[in-house]
RNA sequence: GCCCCCGUAGCUCAGCGGAUAGAGCACCGGCCUCCGGAGCCGGUUGCGCAGGUUCGAGUCCUGCCGGGGGCGCCA
């Protein structure tokens, strides 16, 4: 089902047409109408008339029969549109009818490969990691639910020069010890005191050299022993996975161990396509349009001098595999904004060796750092990175307390209550910083984000839990005067939209197709998240002027429990789609 | 030095080339015996600077200022 916007803009399109072939009515939403269309302004200057000439000529020519009730001229050259009520009505009611809230799946569905999270073996996940995870996760499901065919790719660090002295470090501390250090997700101490080893001991130094030799030549105890760094350490990022909740799982995992055996191939055809060059001992390829400081070419190195590849390589040899082996026809990197240069200088040699061809997509999906209050990086108070179990763990105990503090804890169940505590601190956080503009930097506060108030998530969860309460009401009325057939909710009933905050609740319902659209489209779940944020105000309102179960007639007070219910619906499919849970009570 | 991102109200953020630049928080004044105050009404303050393109610029272009980041063998 087409939403109003594109139905609009469809009839618009064939009045503009009827002047000026293939002129854009650029349609837009209006504060003094539903929608407004400029194009009459812009038409003008080329067809050589008055703006308003040419904006009578639309209104004259447009069809919008049953769609509005008012298409007039306004100021220099606008069309306002106003849309009749009855048409709003049969559209909310097609959306409360439908299974899929009237969210149509793409007609085309994508292959699409998205690449996040990746954190580092025997390194601990911090706030860095936050950002990737979450987005990628919310974009992964808005492209599942719009029926595009999504691959999740973790690309964990587990290879490279490191895993000389982690593994010599394993040796040392013996692997029983080393395991529980894993286990118990003292990740950051393990690698530190590897670390410190490796820049205190020459002998260790020397050990790990070797040991990194005898990975790469493949022998079967060193393989042993990465093994058991990889696997406890997805064990815990598991662990971190499950807190957050998000989609991955371990068959997600596409490690750099994953790509080394295509490494060498990369290196080959790069070369047999006459696009390698030595340079100081190294292997490169000088992507067009790079420079370095002096205004020189900069190299993207795929091969070391001392023999060693590089990251290019891999992430070459990721992309050449997703497009040709796994079919993507998209590739999208939730990768922090300071790695743009290097991944567009990886699609550029990408697509020089025609491993990307014409119709696949590869994007860069960009993202700002995580500050503190104080607008410098997020840090402890140590001034190291913060861990992001801490912070996770942090947010679900300040949501109790929130909890307890609006006396929650008396109201709820034990187990009940700690679900939502989880929901809503988690939901904190990840909408704090969905909300955002991807590319911003933005602040982590604790207050701000954990605040019913505002544009926050525990808003949209409470939002959504108050409707749930009316819902709750209606099944336990015992009082008859009050008393209301569960079935009044779902029941065949028209909607009516006589008063202005019920007229304007169905136009901010209508709304979500075209906000999942400019989320995707943008790959931007901030846009979702502004929009179910106005349709819980814009509900709020209804609510505030509209009584529900107190309505003067049982016609409205179906017509109201029904745009309820299906507000409540999106509420919950949205915030799902942001990877957020919505609680029925709290 | 070069490149990228950012600069909108006291604070956190929206603004897809179009009408008087919007929210939330905070602040001030009033209102509501309301289905869980996610309350309601009103008020105060703003596009870093300077040019340019355009009928029209917060939005596009150029330069500058300020903040962050990147710039060949770490990933």
């Amino acid at each position: 089902m087409p939403d109003v916007a594109t139905i609009v803009a469809e009839r618009l399109q064939a009045a503009f047409d009827t002047l000026s072939p293939g002129a854009d009515p650029v349609l837009r939403p209006s504060d003094r109408a539903d929608f407004q269309a400029n194009g009459a302004l812009a038409l003008a200057k080329r067809l050589g008339r008055t703006p308003r000439e040419v904006a009578d000529e639309v209104v004259a020519a447009v069809d919008l029969v049953g769609i509005c009730d008012r298409v007039e001229v306004s100021g220099p050259g606008f069309v306002n549109l106003v849309l009749s009520v009855r048409f709003i009505e049969d559209r909310v009611r097609a959306m409360a009818d439908d299974a899929r809230l009237a969210l149509d799946r793409v007609p085309v569905p994508q292959r699409v490969v998205v690449t996040y999270s990746h954190p580092n073996v025997a390194k601990e996940m911090h706030v860095g990691h936050l950002r990737s995870t979450v987005i990628g996760d919310s974009l992964c499901r808005m492209l599942v639910h719009l029926g595009h065919d999504v691959v999740r790719e973790n690309h964990i660090g587990d290879w490279g020069t490191p895993f000389g002295m982690l593994i010599e470090h394993l040796t040392d501390v013996g692997e029983e010890k080393a395991i529980h250090e894993l286990s118990v997700g003292d990740l950051s101490g393990f690698y530190q005191a590897a670390r410190a080893s490796f820049d205190s001991d020459d002998t260790f130094k020397e050990r790990s050299r070797h040991r990194v030799v005898l990975l790469q030549s493949g022998d079967p105890e060193t393989l042993r022993m990465w093994r058991v760094l990889v696997d406890h350490s997805i064990t815990y990022f598991d662990e971190v996975y499950a807190k957050l909740g998000v989609l991955l799982t371990d068959d997600d995992i596409r490690g750099e161990s994953f790509y080394n055996p295509l490494l060498a191939k990369v290196v080959e055809d790069l070369d047999a396509l006459g696009l390698l060059v030595e340079d100081d001992g190294a292997r490169c390829v000088f992507p067009p349009g790079f420079t370095n400081r002096h205004g020189d070419p900069l190299p993207l190195i795929v091969q070391k001098s001392d023999g060693g590849f590089g990251y290019a390589a891999t992430d070459l040899a990721c992309i050449r595999d997703r497009v040709d082996r796994v079919g993507a026809t998209q590739l999208l990197y939730v990768v922090g904004a300071p790695q743009a240069q290097h991944l567009q200088m990886c699609f550029a040699v990408a697509r020089m060796a025609g491993w990307v061809p014409e119709g696949v997509g590869v994007e860069h999906v960009a993202f700002g750092s995580v500050l503190g209050t104080d607008h410098r990086m997020l840090r402890t108070r140590a001034g190291s990175s913060v861990r992001l179990v801490d912070l996770l763990d942090e947010a679900v105990e300040r949501a109790a307390a929130v909890m307890a503090e609006r006396g929650r804890d008396v109201t709820l169940l034990g187990g009940e209550l700690t679900r939502v505590a989880r929901a809503l601190g988690i939901g904190a956080v990840k909408y704090s910083d969905l909300s955002t503009d991807r590319l911003r930097d933005y602040v982590f506060d604790w207050e701000r984000m954990l605040s019913f108030e505002g544009d926050t998530g525990p808003y949209l969860q409470y939002a959504h839990a108050r409707i749930c309460s009316i819902f709750r009401r209606v099944e336990d009325a015992t009082d008859a005067t009050d008393a209301i057939d569960a079935t009044d909710a779902t029941d065949a009933t028209r909607i009516a939209l006589a008063a202005p905050q019920e007229r304007a609740l169905g136009i901010a319902l209508l709304g979500y197709a075209s906000a999942i659209g400019a989320s995707v489209g943008e790959l931007s779940p901030s846009k979702l998240c502004a929009y179910l944020y106005d349709l819980a105000t814009t509900f709020t309102t209804f609510y505030e002027h509209c009584p529900v179960l107190r309505a003067p007639d049982l016609e409205t007070r179906k017509s109201r429990l029904r745009l309820a219910e299906t507000t409540a619906r999106v509420l919950r499919e949205g915030m799902g789609l942001l990877g957020m849970e919505a609680p029925e009570r709290m």
